[in-house]
DNA sequence: TGTACATCAGTGAACGCGCGTTCACTGATGTAC
DNA sequence: TGTACATCAGTGAACGCGCGTTCACTGATGTAC
């Protein structure tokens, strides 16, 4: 019943990873100390080297774990609202600028969450941001209608991060929500593809 | 000749926060150091509580100074633009999605250059920061068409502000300034007036 | 089935360093008479 | 015009603290026979 002797380590790191993902899009890069997130990973600080080579390859490791995460709640958002009668599109668009997205960063897109942030980081970490830019701009293009000229994808996920991290400035209140029902509204009458 | 005693310091203070509002940008938040921003004013780091209550307060006051200098720009851009025969909104959206904004944040729009770190600072940074949103919020408010539906600016500033933050984390290259291009094109072609 | 040994994930003390902040002091500027 | 004094911007040493990283050690797990 036991796992495989070579497995238990692969829990710890796995569990540490998660832990890094979450705080990581809560509290930005800064935010995560190897101290702190051993501790919330139910571990000494110590250990951490046996896991990861620098606090550097931990943050591209967590910032790729954060991108898989939450590109697969927005699939799974994407298929629950298509059953709902939504067009994909509309759906992504819906769960992207949610009152939820702009409120709970911790489970969402870490691009969202840390745009700013990633052009100052170091290599590792850039190249694991580029790697999360194309997966959602690869997201996005899936659900678009195919006749739009090339491009369309990133104009979409620009104004789907801009205007998610507008909103939090502005703060989880009638404002931001507001802001984000405006963006919500204007992608909408632009790329929604006519209806029957 | 001499400037009136009370000038001294306060032409010190502001050395001390271009300097800051100038670091902030290319930096962060947390690229702001204390002792780093007095030795690049040319002062040592112990006179820096005769001139701000607290880091945190040189934050608040250089994050404001960085929005004063960028929308002064920002202006100056739309005005040489329009005297070269564009409209005010395509000299908007030229001069923040340029190339030049793309590869100097340390002179550009704190929005972009720090969006998703606003959220999680000190109140008195927040609100500087919402303050700075509001403010560019105006200024394309002030370059758009009348008739367009409310919220508008709003959308605009967010594709203007992703669209900007994506470029720079895809890099000062090719695929960077395609980005740019293709947000530019976007921009002009939704919401530029028609002309005669 | 049981005993001796090897492996290895995780522990916890210690390190060097940089940072924000404090404070006694200096030296230049401006004022009183 | 000159001297004595007060003010005040800026200096530089020192502080406490938190952080990333290292390392000798522990104790549990798995293997050999």
């Amino acid at each position: 019943m036991e796992a495989a002797p070579a497995n238990r380590k692969q829990l710890t790191h796995d569990r540490i990873l998660d832990t890094a993902a979450r705080v990581l899009r809560d509290a930005g890069f800064h935010g995560v100390g190897v101290a702190d997130i051993m501790k919330r990973a139910g571990l000494t600080h110590g250990g951490f080297y046996a896991h990861f080579a620098s606090r550097d390859a931990l943050l591209a490791e967590a910032l790729e774990r954060a991108g898989q995460d939450s590109q697969a709640r927005l699939r799974r958002s994407i298929d629950a609202g298509e059953a709902r009668g939504l067009s994909r599109f509309q759906a992504l668009v819906d769960s992207y600028l949610s009152d939820r997205h702009l409120k709970s960063p911790d489970s969402g897109c870490p691009v969202a969450a840390l745009a700013s942030e990633l052009p100052r980081q170091g290599e590792a970490v850039r190249e694991a941001a580029q790697a999360r830019v194309d997966s959602l701009l690869g997201t996005v293009e899936a659900v678009l209608p195919a006749d739009l000229p090339a491009g369309t994808a990133g104009v979409v996920a620009g104004q789907l991060v801009g205007a998610l991290q507008i909103a939090r400035t502005l703060g989880d209140n009638a404002k931001g929500r507001r802001h984000l029902a405006a963006a919500r509204a204007f992608l909408l009458e632009q790329f929604e593809p006519p209806r029957h």
